[in-house]
DNA sequence: TATATTTGCATAACTAGTTATATAAATATT
DNA sequence: AATATTTATATAACTAGTTATGCAAATATA
């Protein structure tokens, strides 16, 4: 069986490029059968040249999805074989205004006349004989990937297999101390551990559970490797607090921090729950827009037993 | 508009090549997002060695398409990674029978099991988000590439073309120089001019039109580049011998050969011919095989006042 | 107006392959 | 058995691009 088909789409750079090389051996022949001499890489830029006309350097490269030194190259080439001219650009001593010279558009003309049109017969009747139209199909890759890219793709299949092996739990006295270790880990990171940090973490029953909150668990391999926690809050505007949200930076790109956040407004809604609250801190760049994905927006300043908070968010819950 | 909307179909190398590279530069990324500390492009040979078991380097590079040399290079950057070991093989000392470590088997369970998974994944959604199916069409270009190749489909494209520009007239008194020169061309080329050439060449009024004979003219751009005769035949078996074909070497390529013969032989049927006769030289390859094209086939050897036949060739003519 | 930043181009060094060629071992031929 | 050819691998030189970087000119900013 052919390599591609056994090893599947991962080979497809791989097999892009074998083709496209196979592509440039042929445009070689083909170049040198109509017996203008010049090298096949010449192409896009002679071809633009002979549309557009006079162009800087930088104008081509972007023009033909080259880098600005690979068009260098070429000009440089071209100038050699007198089918390229340059200008000085007297606005502009930094610029070179590149354009064809007699020879470079006879050239041209050729090649789009006559070899062009050979080359466009023989590849529409090859997409004829094919039930996938090639060209179509690479018009849209450009397309799909200018969008999002393969790499992007690639990391939301990766994030979303991993989430899968991610189990939230509910609380108990065994995560004690994952409970802690988590919070403190950050806390300590960015900002100090301050008094109301000790009384949660080190008391979770008395200070979350029985007054009425809950704390979610993320397993991993069974392993505890993210926590959040919802406080009951003594508020007229706000039930509970989203707090002590703590990931392993082990854990991370496994979309854990969003998958508690779920479970924990999903809790908050069972004990009927209309508003949630929290505070954080601005320099938690990631978990500031998990917090926005999850819905809350941000609210006027209010006070707060922690110095390292500097935002509120607030989040109203819908039926 | 997209430069390659533009060019059409001629910058297909182009594009592949860009949407490879662009592939290939997302691929760096993703091996290094799985922390796998291997190269994108040493891929194949991993791929295929934790498949295939040991193999050598050429085995190798025959499997996965690419040069000796790349492979040489290749498992020397991965022998260095430990991921590849080499074992001599004691039959054959040239031979080097290169199979993966112990790490190396990981390293590839890991990427079949898990990266090949979300690339794959990756790619199918990208796939089902197209009109065109790109995998696929791949697949065609290679199969259909492999029958015939774009070389091969271009110069087909190219002669049709040319050969639209070649007009295929009667012969007139205007043409008799062109009749001789063309024929000598070649025959003084391989042989040497016999009498008998000079009766046909000197005189074709006399020696082949009024015994009932035809000429025929190839024009290109008004221009005499190629003759052929019909030939009237004192013999029971045959009616007409198709002889004096000749086509000037600077209009090669046009397909004036074949043109020439068909209309010959559309004289032939028209005169109410049933068999046709031609002499030649096996030296002449790309002559038999046209006369081959036309439908000659060889037959058993019979007088012939020219000293340079060795081969003789009939026809039945088809109503 | 002096200074900092940006822009256009050239150059160097790199990449991932290629073809051409050298060398030694194996195989075929005389 | 000696010699010629073929095969397996290594190495050198090339290709067509890339990124990184330097320099000078132009533009923005203090």
């Amino acid at each position: 069986m052919n390599l591609f088909e056994r090893t599947g789409k991962i080979a497809l750079g791989s097999r892009l490029r074998l083709l496209s090389s196979r592509m440039t051996d042929d445009a070689t022949k083909i170049y040198r059968m109509y017996e203008l001499e010049l090298s096949p890489n010449w192409f896009p830029v002679l071809f633009i040249l002979s549309q557009d006309g006079a162009k800087t350097i930088t104008e081509i490269a972007e023009e033909i999805g080259h880098s600005q030194p690979s068009v260098t190259k070429i000009v440089k080439e071209m100038t050699k074989s007198a089918l390229i001219a340059k200008h000085p650009y007297a606005q502009d001593k930094r610029r070179n205004m590149v354009a064809l010279t007699e020879k470079g558009m006879a050239a041209a003309q050729h090649i789009i006349d006559v070899q062009c049109k050979d080359v466009d017969a023989a590849v529409d009747a090859l997409l004829a004989q094919a039930n996938h139209n090639l060209w179509e199909a690479l018009a849209e890759w450009e397309f799909l990937l200018d969008q999002k890219s393969l790499f992007h793709r690639v990391n939301e299949q990766r994030k979303l297999r991993e989430s899968q092996k991610v189990k939230i739990v509910e609380y108990s006295p065994e995560y004690k101390e994952a409970f802690k270790n988590l919070n403190e880990e950050w806390i300590s990171k960015y900002f100090i551990m301050e008094k109301e940090d000790y009384k949660a973490l080190d008391h979770p029953q008395e200070y979350i559970l029985e007054p009425g909150g809950k704390i979610k668990v993320a397993l991993y391999d069974n392993e505890p490797v993210g926590v959040c926690a919802l406080i009951k809050m003594k508020d007229p505007e706000y039930d509970f607090e989203l707090a002590k949200m703590g990931v392993s930076p082990k854990a991370q790109g496994k979309s854990i921090g969003y998958l508690l956040g779920k479970s924990v407004l999903e809790e908050a809604k069972k004990l009927g729950a209309k508003k949630l609250y929290l505070e954080s801190n601005t320099v938690l760049k990631p978990a500031i827009s998990l917090y926005q994905k999850l819905g809350f927006q941000k609210v006027a300043h209010r006070p707060t037993p922690y110095s390292r908070s500097n935002i509120q968010m607030a989040l109203v819950i819908e039926d």
